[in-house]
DNA sequence: ATTAATTTTTAGGCTTGTCTAAATAATTGA
DNA sequence: TCAATTATTTAGACAAGCCTAAAAATTAAT
């Protein structure tokens, strides 16, 4: 049995091994976690010693297989908890992370598939991150952005990048959801912001937000 | 912020002075959370640094107004967990208690009462127990047990005094629920055993069980 | 190709929460 | 009442998980 720190390890490691698929740091973690990296290193011999990461010094760490089962099965309590807060108890896209943060960690065999069940199987947290099945096989993100749309074309919101509050916020007060249609009016080449219609509304979006919101072309 | 360790700690004093309203004795407590004696005076010392227990050397604790208002706010979530899993995740009532001991330490301002909310305020638990409110005002338990009633005279079945998974499950067993209506058709005075009618089939019920089951006369 | 800068690891320390063993206080019972 | 028993506290140790400071390895720059 994991403790919270060793998950939350295990999840730092993927997060980063995904955005960059290299072999991990040392400091990427550190700077994760908010902790130091000589914390790292100690942590990552004890998950080294339990098979759950390759690790030779001084050349960083990769998620074992094992590793690798451990935090899809992380990452879907997170995504499955985060859904529940939202859908059932009625909080906002940008209030769940948190508090997912500490639900994940809830030791039990049974608890998550009938979460599952209770919440009718949802694919997608409230982001728009696809939440990994029974198995572990999860969804491939595809990694178009607002920001690469032709003029003139329409697209929908599927997901967030940055899952910040403060991001989250803004496009709460942008009138932007998961689903949102945006049509694309025009763009400035100056600061690649564009200019996009949403519900008949115009409005300027910059690029630091179009290049974090995810989008299916229609 | 408490930690689980200090919560526990409350929770079982609380819980321990409820069912005997003297001062908790070090021992008591050790054998509650199943610990040592040594390590329970380590922690009462700090809770008592925080004003939550009183506490004076060889003299045994008692909760402070301010751990009492703390350790009902860990009943209340404890048990609105266990509503939640029995009546949302298909649990059974034996199957709940393990887990809302881990769900009680989730911390959030404001969980608690949107679950209240999403559960439509019950006020029982599934074992019976009434649930504090937010202000932490909790109805009395009558103690009236089935062992106490007359011969030919009907009750309904309002909790358990022992919530072990072995009793729980003997009363699934049984057929016994909350709101069973249970006659009591005689009463064996050799080993104390009452004959009972449940839904027109008798059994036989031991001293044991009968002195466990909360009930109201009809 | 060396030196300088950066990253990573090691060594030692601290806090929390537990333990065992020994010392002390309180209670029981003859 | 006072000796024996039991309960409680103290003292010292240990694991987990973090830290700082220093040493060692790697990488970058001239």
């Amino acid at each position: 049995m994991l403790s919270q720190a060793e998950e939350n390890y295990i999840k730092a490691i993927f997060s980063i091994e995904l955005s960059s698929n290299k072999t991990v740091s040392t400091t990427l973690i550190a700077k994760r976690l908010k902790m130091k990296a000589s914390s790292v290193t100690d942590m990552i011999k004890k998950l080294a010693d339990k098979d759950l990461v390759n690790y030779e010094k001084y050349k960083g760490v990769s998620l074992t297989s094992e590793g690798k089962q451990i935090a899809l099965k992380i990452v879907r309590k997170h995504r499955l908890w985060e859904v529940f807060l939202m859908d059932k108890l009625d909080y906002k896209w940008d209030e769940v992370h948190d508090l997912a943060e500490q639900l994940e960690h809830i030791k039990s065999n049974t608890l998550i598939d009938k979460l599952d069940t209770f919440l009718e199987f949802p694919t997608h947290d409230p982001h728009g991150d696809p939440i990994p099945d029974k198995e572990g096989n999860i969804e491939q993100h595809k990694n178009v952005m607002l920001s690469s749309i032709e003029i003139n074309n329409s697209c929908t919101v599927i997901g967030v990048k940055d899952s910040s509050t403060a991001f989250l916020k803004f496009l709460d007060s942008a009138n932007i959801q998961l689903g949102s249609v945006l049509k694309v009016i025009s763009k400035e080449d100056f600061d690649n912001s564009v200019i996009i219609e949403n519900k008949s509304i115009s409005k300027s979006i910059s690029n630091q937000i179009s290049k974090n919101l995810f989008v299916n072309k229609l």
